[in-house]
DNA sequence: TATTGTTATACTCTATAACTATA
DNA sequence: TATAGTTATAGAGTATAACAATA
């Protein structure tokens, strides 16, 4: 009949029990999980539209949307860039990095449930593990 | 200024780029990844709609949404139960079990370019840490 | 009364295509 | 010509609220 992979399979299930708990730490302050992102990364940071889209993996137009709503709610500015008139550069408001502080607080708190049963140590093995595997 | 959390942010990234590859996967098959985890749910299964729905973490409404789409495709099939007249079962069509089956060597083929850098003994080692800690 | 599922509605996310402005 | 970004449009995903049928 099957066979499934088991590393796919760990893999995938936490992947979507991560993004599931981001998700509602997202809905906890009246954000979406894409919006969560954009706040993240954007965190102390000045970023090109473009530059955004190509870390999210997602068209321009998707980009342009979902900073238009962040913006909307006073979350992020978007500034013409200095060095080329035709790109332009978003960054978090005061606002917007308050929020993302308190979100980094919740995710955290978050994400430590969900590695619940390990112990300290195998945490550390975990972060070096995904460190290795982000390293690429 | 910021004191980011190592471990989340790992562990952020990794689900990220794991939706992000499962995502493309799902694309290639003309599907989204909601489908592609209804799919990946459903092999050799047979499932009531609120129990697929609790497991995706998803509202009633979102699912049938959902089932329908997959339906039109023909990818899977309802059918009433029969110890409850009130659920609804849902289960794959030979034509969705064939899509499952393309997709999962799609899927692991992507997750091991993801684990690009780890080593055999690393991989087997993640698989560990992933696995207690879905164990909760 | 509680549970199962659907439908109606609204909003977010996303992509494609067409457009403007700048390089 | 190529790049940066927006707008228009359409489809998918999601939640809330209201509903019908069954337990």
């Amino acid at each position: 009949m099957t066979k499934p992979d088991p590393l796919l399979d760990a893999l995938a299930q936490v992947a979507f029990k991560t993004t599931t708990a981001l998700t509602e730490v997202a809905g906890d302050v009246g954000l979406t999980l894409p919006q969560l992102r954009v706040l993240g990364i954007l965190r102390g940071r000045r970023v090109r539209m473009s530059d955004l889209a190509a870390y999210l993996a997602l068209e321009k137009s998707s980009l342009s949307g979902l900073v238009d709503r962040a913006e909307g709610r006073g979350l992020v500015k978007r500034e013409r860039s200095e060095a080329d008139a035709r790109a332009i550069e978003v960054f978090l408001t005061d606002r917007g990095e308050a929020l993302a502080r308190a979100i980094e607080h919740r995710a955290a708190s978050a994400v430590d449930d969900l590695l619940g049963p390990l112990s300290q140590a195998e945490r550390d093995a975990l972060l070096g593990l995904l460190a290795k595997a982000l390293s690429d």
